[in-house]
DNA sequence: GGTGAAACCTCGCTGTC
DNA sequence: GACAGCGAGGTTTCACC
């Protein structure tokens, strides 16, 4: 593992994180290095964890899934066991894009997308009302996406 | 512009949301095909827009931004213009990962990460807090991410 | 930790069916 | 719309500094 980061490494990863398709030497030119060290520098930077995976980021609406719901559940009993079993219910469902454990009042923050309001009541229905435990389940709808990225400002 | 997209397309789509430094080659594998067709509908996925841009993801806590908010925010006028005026000076805060109007009571949620809950505090007391317009500020802190993804179940 | 060059492989394209 | 095959260029490695 590696203790910290300089500002060349910071540099490679905010290139990578905005666009994963520059090539090394692009990188290299950018920083006045040669390819050899930005290479080894990635793969470091992979190694050890920085990066995670390099994903296409696609077009939601094209894709027809023009339906987003942020989704608050709160769970009726709070046991450990009680939320471990919910956050691995929820980990399988792979409509639910983005979940969040909360401190306060609401327990969970879920992001949902879906191809219409009809397929979203039938989630709610089929999918989400048979994990059990939940107490409170609110769901506000997306009118517009003003911003989604997965950045960092390192 | 396409019309559709087959079920080699959503392959494609399918692998390259996972992992997109998958080579034409290994997805022409996959899919039992040579890799000149899968390289001309990559092309065309992205000439398209389909695919909007190819991202490293990167590691929050190895990069120590422990701290992620999620921000409820309400405007005081709803004027059109006081609208467009919000999500323009949202949008010029990098801090703001993501960024949603809302319909129902909450006009708009925010996911915001920090390095601390102080940079948290001048952040919300300095650039937020500069944005005219905003009535109800209520913020949530995660204390668990369960789960975070960009894919969609295509 | 960087350089530069060699070996290898994939990309990106063209012509053909 | 898919196949075959090529030259260019990117990736990976290594000896050297």
């Amino acid at each position: 593992m590696t203790e910290k980061l300089d500002s060349i490494d910071l540099t490679i990863l905010r290139i990578l994180q905005n666009d994963s398709k520059k090539t090394n030497k692009e990188i290299a030119t950018a920083l006045n290095l040669t390819i050899s060290p930005v290479y080894e520098r990635i793969k470091r930077l992979e190694n050890d964890g920085y990066i995670k995976k390099y994903v296409a980021v696609l077009d939601k609406k094209l894709l027809n899934y023009p339906v987003t719901a942020i989704c608050m559940v709160s769970l009726r009993y709070h046991n450990e066991g009680f939320i471990d079993k919910f956050e691995q219910q929820i980990k399988e469902l792979p409509e639910v894009q983005e979940c969040y454990h909360m401190a306060g009042k609401v327990d969970f923050f879920l992001k949902i997308n879906m191809k219409s309001l009809d397929h979203y009541h039938d989630f709610v229905r089929l999918k989400l009302s048979n994990i059990s435990n939940i107490g409170v389940l609110e769901s506000y709808f997306v009118l517009k996406e003003i911003k989604q990225s997965t950045e960092y400002v390192i």
